[in-house]
Parts: C-alpha cells; sequence; structure tokens
DNA sequence: GCTTGACCTCAAGTCGACTTTAAGTTGTAC
DNA sequence: GTACAACTTAAAGTCGACTTGAGGTCAAGC
C-alpha cells in the first residue's frame, strides 16, 4: 500500500501518517523510488493509535507502549491507571453535564440564586473538577464523531 | 481586593487574570495608581468561568455567554447543547474504559487476539469514538484534582 | 522526451490558553 | 528620601499534534 491508500482506508491524512512515522509511532516496509510502502497491518496499528489518543494517552506515552516494533507489551498497570484517570473525568463530566441541564431548565430568577448551580460552581472553583477535565469536547472543526 | 489577594483566594494566578481581563473575562472596578482593583464578586466570575471551562466552553463562548457586565443570560439552548455533547463525550469515555480495564486483565496472548479489545479498536479506528475526546484527561503538571 | 501529478523533505506556521521575560512604575517601610 | 517588593505593560515563548508551504523527485501516459 502507498500513503495515499492508507490515508483512504484510515482516515488519517498523508501528513499526519508521515508525522506519525517521523515520530516512530509506525513504519513503512520500504519505499519504491521515494514513495513509502506499508504493510495491511499499518491499519491495525494506527487503530491502535486512534485508541490511545482517545483514551487520553499522548503520542509519547503511545509510542513507550507499542514500542517501535511489532505489537508488545502493553503495561497493564498503566492501563488500569488510565481506566482510573477516566474515572474520575467521567464523574466530573457527569456532575457538570447535570448541573447544565439543570441550569437550562432552573426557574431561579438568576443562575446565581440556583442553590444546585452554586454548589457546582463551587466545585468548579475548588478545583474538584479540575480545568484539566476542560479539554473533553473541544469541538474543534473536522468532526468526524456527529 | 488587588491581584494578589484575588490570585490567592481563587487560585488563579495574577497573570491568568491579566489574561482574563485582555480577554474581557473580567474587569477590575478601577486602579490604586497603576494596580487593579477588584470586587469580592469577581471571584463568583471566576468560579463561573472555571465551571465553563470544565464543561468544555472555549475562553471566547464564555466571554459571549457571561457578557462584559453583570450575570447575564446564559443561553439555555446553548447549556443544552453543551449537555448533550457531554453525554456523548462521557458514553464514549465509558466505552473506552471499559476496554482499558479489561485489556489489563485479558488472558487472551495478545491483546490483538482478544474479540473485545479488538472491537474497541475498530470504533476508535471508525472514528465513533472522535479522536476528539482525546484531551479529556491530558494530565498537565498542576494537577489539583488528584 | 516531456509534462503531469502524486509523492517526497524540511522548515515554518497554527490553535488555544496561558506563562515568561524584559523593562518600567509605585506604594510603603525604613 | 530612598530602597525594594509588588505591581504594571507589551511582546514573545510554550506545549502538543498536526498542517501548510516551498521547492524537489520520479513513474507513467501522451
Amino acid at each position: 500500500m502507498d500513503i495515499a491508500e492508507v490515508a483512504k482506508r484510515s482516515g488519517v491524512p498523508a501528513s499526519t501518517l508521515r508525522f506519525y512515522e517521523e515520530k516512530g509511532l509506525i513504519s513503512s516496509v520500504g519505499r519504491q523510488g521515494l514513495r513509502r510502502v506499508f504493510r495491511d497491518n499499518i491499519l491495525d496499528r494506527l487503530a491502535l493509535i486512534a485508541l490511545g489518543r482517545s483514551a487520553g494517552f499522548s503520542l509519547d506515552e503511545i509510542v513507550q507502549m507499542l514500542g517501535s516494533k511489532g505489537r508488545p507489551n502493553i503495561d497493564r498497570e498503566l492501563l488500569v491507571s488510565k481506566a482510573d484517570e477516566l474515572d474520575k473525568t467521567i464523574k466530573n463530566l457527569t456532575a457538570i453535564r447535570d448541573g447544565l441541564r439543570h441550569a437550562a431548565v432552573c426557574s431561579a430568577p438568576s443562575h446565581m440564586e440556583c442553590p444546585k448551580f452554586r454548589r457546582l460552581l463551587g466545585l468548579a472553583a475548588s478545583g474538584v473538577i479540575s480545568s484539566d477535565s476542560k479539554g473533553a469536547l473541544s469541538q474543534k472543526r473536522r468532526g468526524t464523531s456527529a
């Protein structure tokens, strides 16, 4: 497969594939002339990378876990700790979602007067809801999801 | 209150407060000499901003919603749509969390052989799990949360 | 045999939310 | 009255994950 084929099949832009190769996340089997040639299993590897990204791993962490070769040891402890992290994030987001939903129907004259809203506010202010759960949704362009 | 006091009480660095003022997110009542003077309700406003950030609003969106003055109209429709967005994100993250947790205990020789894992992989690859749910956790330094 | 288009490289640019730095001003304690 | 810590500004830098752009190469079709 050449890079265009991989891009088409995986949905990952060619520029990103080159970038990933440079980072050591993927590798081509060789070249035909100048052009990279990829094996079929590149698609699995890209899926793995996508999964890691969705789970909140950085590209560097993913390089660590996947190693430069084959399909090697994914550290189980790390997996668990990421899952725990996700749990926290999910709880925070759930609280916020409920608060938002309530605020949307709340009849208090101003949100500031609503006890539920103020409680949520307190959470946000105190950092219980780490402002790091922020990126959680970040709708950019390219919304493949919706 | 001077900027240092606000920083101490809110946990928001002075540099960020200046940045927020520049963006129109907050405002000072005036100056004593060069120095900004803030009212007490700045703390509520900062909490509101923190909440918005955790809910995934961008600073620009927050400016929109809070207006430059007082505590005005928070668009209820927008709130609902953000809540819906959060729902999707939560679902995605939950699926990933479960997959991660399973992978951590899965006895398949390689994760690639595990059907559950491959199913998760399929989700990630197909973009069902938008790679935009990625930022969801992004542990930076300053982890106030843990 | 020459144009064309898909690939290539390397460097620089982008985006959002801040932080850092350099250089300047000032209220206050001595 | 002067030193100094704490404030001020404007501009530039940071971070991660890519994207874009300029300029180059090459296989294939006419």
